[in-house]
RNA sequence: GCUGCUAUAGUGUAGGGGCCAAUCAUGUCGGCCUUUCACGCCGACGACUGGGGUUCGAAUCCCCAUAGCAGCACCA
């Protein structure tokens, strides 16, 4: 039995998995979608105005996670309607960030590039009613609306609807001036489904990829869309279910069929900042280094302190399609994190503010041979060369009487005033568990590096000094595990040293 | 103010009338393993927001309250 479990574990790892019911228990199924076993439409449509980040993350692997399971599209739509909120960067950063989360996108689709077809519908809603131009001042609909009034422009014909229209559209009005309204119901009593616009008018900034002054407003862009392109399911956050029934009403105008709606709750982060506008206040005013400011929740940055984005598809996938508010959980992330990094992550020793210490009446030299992996002796061993001197962190032998200088030899431990004494004191592991003494990293005086690490504890980011093994310049952009420090991406090695991004313990 | 969504352990989740003195993950604590305070293994801890109602029976259905969140933009 055990031999055919072996068997098996060699031929098929996933199928022995499966058969002892180890691993893979995880990865629960997310609720299914109503009529989706033909296939399905699904977008992901953020809006360009600065890297992905952890909360487009969910939205991007919720929708992902359905069109793998049943097969079908995946659009990215960027929805680059307002030149307000438009940064040229972000094309091609939401580029990078969709491919490092590994999404199935099969179509990519710019609204900046459909501005037509929207000008082209605008015109047709007005033909047959569920729409008219108004040239009432914001505030002053506003207060209409809430009184459940009605403004002049409501009574409008149709004819003078069509002609305003064309005239907005040939630069007559300037902003602010003009706007199209879906007419909808002054009597519902949600005032946010009351005459809600669906065009206006921006003249500056330019938008960086097309020439234009009219520009549709999200309910009415995406309503067309998402016909359009034959979306048959929408994942979003509940702050659009207004919205939904807002672009319910494009639908019921055109006789469009709407796709099914699925709102999922909030998700706040605690001690973040997750909203693009906030991190890039942050960047201006030199509070963060940029979008990869490992304080900050873009993908980018957690890339960058060796979060993969599986551990980040986990996380969301555990966190499932809830209509709940929830705060994630760095931990829960972390967890994944861990799983895939620590069978595949290199140990090394880092010392942090390292003081070196001779170790009196020890034998010079001793060759220690280190485990590159616990678990996984294959991958050989890294090589300290102790030639009389160590170097420690002065906050391991505090309290100690005898210390392990691991894979090395005992050492006990006396005090010059502050400075630490070192003294030889035998090889016996077994001497070194009786006495209590607990294993410490340490790396030769003469063959160790600088090291920087970085910490990403908000709000200030820490950085701890130190030294580590030579052997960690090799291991430049992967993840590895600092022995009883935690996991680090290793960012770079030059000749001042490596600088390394704290992942997680 | 108006409208809507939600409410299970520290965090995230499962459960949608009896199988629930409530699942799983994470976390914390204890133990084992171990020349890392990692990984792995074993065990423990820890929750149905409150009040009414329906029912033989409610975490599950209804109502109210409370709380959180969201919308009421010529943003997405």
């Amino acid at each position: 039995m055990d031999e055919r479990q072996a068997r098996l574990e060699t031929l098929a790892p996933h199928l022995a998995e499966e058969l002892t019911g180890k691993k893979e228990k995880r990865q629960r199924e997310l609720p299914a979608l109503e009529s989706a076993e033909e296939g399905v439409v699904m977008r992901f449509a953020p809006n360009p105005s600065g890297p992905l980040h952890l909360g487009h993350a969910r939205a991007a692997v919720l929708n992902d996670y359905y069109v793998r399971r049943y097969g079908g599209r995946y659009l990215l739509r960027i929805e680059d309607t307002d030149p307000r909120r438009v940064d040229p960067d972000a094309y091609q950063m939401v580029q990078e960030d969709v491919e490092w989360l590994g999404l199935g996108i099969t179509d990519i689709i710019y609204q900046s590039d459909r501005l037509e077809i929207y000008y082209e519908h605008g015109r047709r809603l007005i033909g047959i009613g569920g729409a008219y131009i108004c040239t009432c001042d914001a505030g002053y609909f506003r207060d209409l609306k809430l009184a459940r009034k009605s403004c002049p422009c409501r009574g409008n014909t149709v004819e003078e609807n069509l002609d305003l229209w064309e005239r907005m559209l040939g630069g007559e009005f300037s902003e602010g001036a003009i706007t199209m309204r879906v007419k909808t119901e002054l009597e519902h009593p949600d005032p946010a489904l009351r005459d809600f616009s669906a065009f206006r008018i921006v003249s500056s900034p330019i938008h960086p990829r097309i020439d234009a002054a009219v520009y549709p407003l999200m309910n009415f862009s995406v309503a067309v869309d998402d016909h359009l392109l034959g979306i048959t399911h929408v994942i979003r956050g509940k702050d659009h279910i207004a919205n939904t029934r807002r672009q319910k009403y494009i639908f019921d105008y055109f006789g469009w069929k709407m796709p099914a709606y699925l709102h999922y709750g909030r998700m706040s982060i605690s001690g973040l900042v997750l909203s693009t506008s906030g991190m890039r206040e942050g960047i201006g005013e030199g509070r963060f280094s940029g979008w990869d400011d490992i304080r900050l929740g873009t993908l980018r940055a957690i890339a960058r302190r060796g979060i993969r984005a599986e551990a980040v598809r986990m996380a969301v996938l555990d966190i499932g399609i809830g209509a709940t508010d929830i705060s994630f959980s760095w931990e829960n992330l972390y967890a994944r994190n861990k799983e895939i990094i620590d069978p595949v992550a290199n140990r090394y020793s880092f010392v942090p503010d390292p003081v070196a210490v001779a170790v009196g009446d020890a034998p010079v030299p001793v060759v220690a041979e280190a485990a590159l992996h616990p678990n996984d002796p294959a991958r050989g061993t890294r090589r300290l060369v102790f030639e009389g001197t160590v170097l420690v962190s002065g906050h391991d032998l505090e309290g100690h009487g005898m210390v392990r200088l691991k894979d090395l030899f005992n050492a006990s431990v006396a005090w010059d005033g502050s400075d630490p004494v070192l003294t030889y004191a035998g090889e016996s592991l077994a001497d070194a568990r009786k006495a209590k003494a607990p294993i410490i990293q340490w790396l030769p005086a003469g063959a160790a590096i600088p090291c920087i690490l970085h910490m990403p504890e908000s709000p200030e980011a820490m950085i701890v000094t130190g030294c580590c093994e030579p052997g960690v310049a090799g291991e430049v952009g992967t993840v590895v595990q600092f022995e009883r420090i935690g996991f680090a991406r290793i960012e770079s090695a030059g000749a001042d040293g490596v600088v390394a991004y704290f992942a997680h313990r």
